[in-house]
DNA sequence: TTAATAGTCATCTATTTAGTTGACTATTTT
DNA sequence: AAAATAGTCAACTAAATAGATGACTATTAA
């Protein structure tokens, strides 16, 4: 299968848990700590490290030891690729939007030519 | 589980497949019958028929039957959620481009007195 | 009426996932 | 040196997933 197809599933798969992406938006504000990030979770700091191992793999999340702790941050360089294929769906409503705006003008019209 | 969370979990969930994210792009240029959307792969319809089904339960795709044939079309409505969701991130790299701007505005800055 | 077509449902298998627990490493504190 | 802290690794369980196959329903064509 195609590397890059492979890479989009497992970035999707990992924002498909909701206590990941609480992670993930937390982190967007500011860089923190695997315990830090665990605290809001009622869960193991096992399964907690398992979370961001799938945000890490998938490429959304770097990790840097600084000593004993280890500083997550938010990779933005590899999610802005999410957000990129996320947009080319955006252009079918967009699309949308204009046959219904140029559908409005010729009913419109049509009232114009009624009103004649 | 607060239920839209739950939602968007299926939402990414249906995203995270490779197959899946390829039929909802062809549903975003024309509405298709399931047996069309079957074609590009090497796969029985039976598990097309279940790719849809999650498409469906997580509100992407919406089916409406016609005879025979079971038309399906992309739900943009429901698309836009995720869409949001994803621009929320968005924030975080339009304000490391903020503070990288403001950065280089400080460097140009430095330098000029550096120049005096 | 019979045959063909479009699609789903139910069941089964193999794989993946989320979570737990216990053992371990590495670093920091006392 | 000993104890505490931060985190990972390995093994296990329960649940979910992708896919195949066979049986089924409903509609259309011959």
């Amino acid at each position: 299968m195609d590397q890059g197809e492979l890479q989009l599933d497992r970035m999707f798969h990992a924002l498909s848990d909701h206590k990941r992406r609480y992670m993930l938006l937390e982190l967007t504000k500011e860089e923190l700590v695997v315990s830090e990030l665990a605290k809001p979770f009622n869960m193991s700091k096992q399964a907690v490290s398992k979370h961001l191992k799938v945000l890490e793999l998938a490429g959304l999340v770097k990790k840097h030891r600084n000593g004993r702790v280890q500083k997550c941050q938010f990779n933005s360089e590899n999610f802005k690729i999410v957000h990129s294929v996320i947009d080319k769906y955006k252009k079918y409503w967009e699309g949308q939007f204009d046959a219904l705006e140029s559908y409005i003008d010729k009913i419109k019209v049509e009232e114009k030519i009624d009103d004649k």
